[in-house]
DNA sequence: TTGCTCCTCACGTCACGTGAGGTGGC
DNA sequence: TTGCTCCTCACGTCACGTGAGGTGGC
């Protein structure tokens, strides 16, 4: 048995927001939400506290979120394939699900990817297309610049 | 002469919307903060009226602030780009600017575009960086499918 | 015990959305 | 004259920012 095997939640709320660059009151406010998971069994006032998989949970979230551009509620959609994930690491090495279930997780899990990599595809070939169109308009000055030497 | 050489200014707010992709109350918005040079004399309660060029630069505004994500602040910096290039069209084909000046101008247009790049390239990077995660994760789904089977 | 970070309201802000009531051009 | 789109307030909303006042753990 590894230490690492079940990760302590010990992280606070600024620490999080720190690591994942964002603030405290926005994992809030995503809590509130219900877009992350956060404390179901928690006390009015007690600490939040987080384990590494929050971190990176909440780190793919907001990546997501600003490269795609998307609102909280089209956010809480994608992030279905965080939670599939997350299922399936519980299922899979704390009970014994059956070779149909795991299937289910796998292909489930494989679809939301899917769907995420539609949408950074778009985000790309449309970055793409405005870096070619500046370059293009970059060269236009450049060449009536050494046009005048 | 052609008929081209003076776009005039007949494009009502909700077809400029329609084109560029927005709403008649952005682009009011916009008018209000300054970002769009919007009709400097126009009497209250005329409607806006807008040319092709106004149209080319809207689309160009949003497409920046879309797929940047960027302020609305930031985005007023940006735009300075688009504003030389403005100033100079109407220097290059209405006045006569000596050499210098049109140095000045195609200097200027130089340094704003390659602010814009520099965003465009850094944000293209990312995105490459979440597809190439996002493909990984796909693969190691797929590779544990056909494990199954 | 002293800082530090945390907590919960709750109001402010940015970038618009959405009517309310009215006027103007094909 | 009838629709249609436009106009100007002005309040609503989404995604947080920012204190106010108070409690909890190294």
């Amino acid at each position: 048995m590894t230490a690492a095997a079940a990760p302590a939640a010990s992280l606070r709320i600024g620490e999080v927001a720190r690591r994942v660059g964002t603030t405290p009151r926005t994992i809030r406010y995503y809590e509130e939400l219900g877009l992350l998971p956060g404390g179901e069994g928690r006390a009015s006032g007690a600490h939040r506290l987080y384990d590494e998989r929050d971190v990176d949970r909440l780190r793919d979230a907001l990546r997501l979120k600003d490269l795609l551009g998307v609102s909280l509620d089209e956010l809480r959609e994608l992030l279905e394939a965080e939670e599939a994930r997350a299922l399936l690491r519980e299922e899979w090495h704390h009970g014994e699900p059956d070779e149909g279930r795991r299937r289910e997780i796998l292909e489930q899990l494989r679809t939301h990817l899917d769907l995420q990599l539609g949408l950074v595809v778009r985000r790309r070939d449309e970055i793409a297309s405005l870096e070619h169109d500046l370059r293009e308009r970059r060269a236009r000055v450049e060449a009536k610049l050494s046009e005048m030497r």
